[in-house]
DNA sequence: TTCACTGCAAAGTTTTTGCAAGGAG
DNA sequence: CTCCTTGCAAAAACTTTGCAGTGAA
């Protein structure tokens, strides 16, 4: 499905929502939707705002935090968080779909693709309940945080500084 | 494992973690490490620290939050965040594996065990990054939201004012 | 003795709320 | 014409930071 699809797909899912849940169709609405379906990536409450004014269009905080609950609610973008950072939010439809390695020493993030992983999650019934998506984080160590540990293990003194700023990151 | 034998393990790789990292070993950090283990499920900052001052220990919430931190840097405590709630902590071992449904409309969680997913997760293997540790959420519509939904299409007039609130929930 | 750690209070950051003005239905 | 929405500013909620005193090594 082309990007253009997929956004008017979504605004025609927007609009259905909106008049099922008698709420009103206003441009600041539409405008944050749109922007949100020209993303392709992971964005912030912030950037968003900030492409919107780049783009000369002018939306309040308020608006932009209240109409990113109702796409999410409507299950058109979905919300993440990542340790203590701001809220990140990306598109549903027109992603491939990815998980998420999570370094628990430095806090990097980076993405993978795994069809088995997605196969099973796929699969998955749960009763009453009806899942629309799934988001899988997996901890562990990255390589670079490895190596710095085992290197560390080793000199003693001179980690010493290091490990104590650690603390307060 | 017993629970006692559980801590008791979770207290030896913390003071292994600290001696590496050359970190002091205060009363304070073992009074976290053995409350957070006495606890069979997830907890915040808050409760945390309400729990230990219950018990007549006094510390601070800065030292509380401190301390989390250096229990899920020696991957002894998980961190997770559900939605806008503060972020919610448990202890990883000694907990037997489960994921969260999460409802888009409510917010609402809830607990599952499936062992065909823990199957697909324990076998992962990505390079040079070693998983430690893994969290799924599934998020979709809970049947009571479903049901609320289905009778909110009907009774249109009536919704109109519970939908409008919801808005700035 | 040293300097990492604690506790308090003050500051930050992200998100929410109150309210008046505006505009969708 | 109604009352849902917006935008601003003020408030809230959670977390971090600065600093002086305390105590682990």
């Amino acid at each position: 499905m082309s990007d253009d699809k997929v956004k008017s797909a979504a605004m025609g899912t927007f609009t259905r929502y909106l008049t099922q849940h008698k709420l009103r169709k206003t441009p600041e609405r539409y405008a944050i939707l749109e922007k949100v379906f020209d993303l392709n990536d992971h964005f912030t409450v912030e950037s968003l705002y900030a492409a919107l004014h780049s783009d000369g269009y002018h939306v309040s905080c308020t608006t932009v935090y209240n109409t990113l609950e109702l796409l999410a609610e409507a299950t058109l973008v979905r919300r993440r968080t990542f340790g203590r950072q701001p809220a990140q939010y990306e598109k549903i439809a027109g992603l491939t779909n990815h998980h998420h390695l999570v370094c628990t020493r430095c806090g990097k993030v980076r993405e993978i693709k795994d069809s088995a992983i997605d196969a099973t999650l796929s699969s998955l019934r749960f009763g009453t309940f009806r899942p629309a998506y799934t988001d899988l984080y997996i901890y562990g160590v990255c390589s670079r945080c490895a190596k710095k540990s085992r290197a560390s293990a080793d000199k003693t003194l001179l980690t010493n500084k290091n490990t104590a700023k650690k603390q307060h990151k």
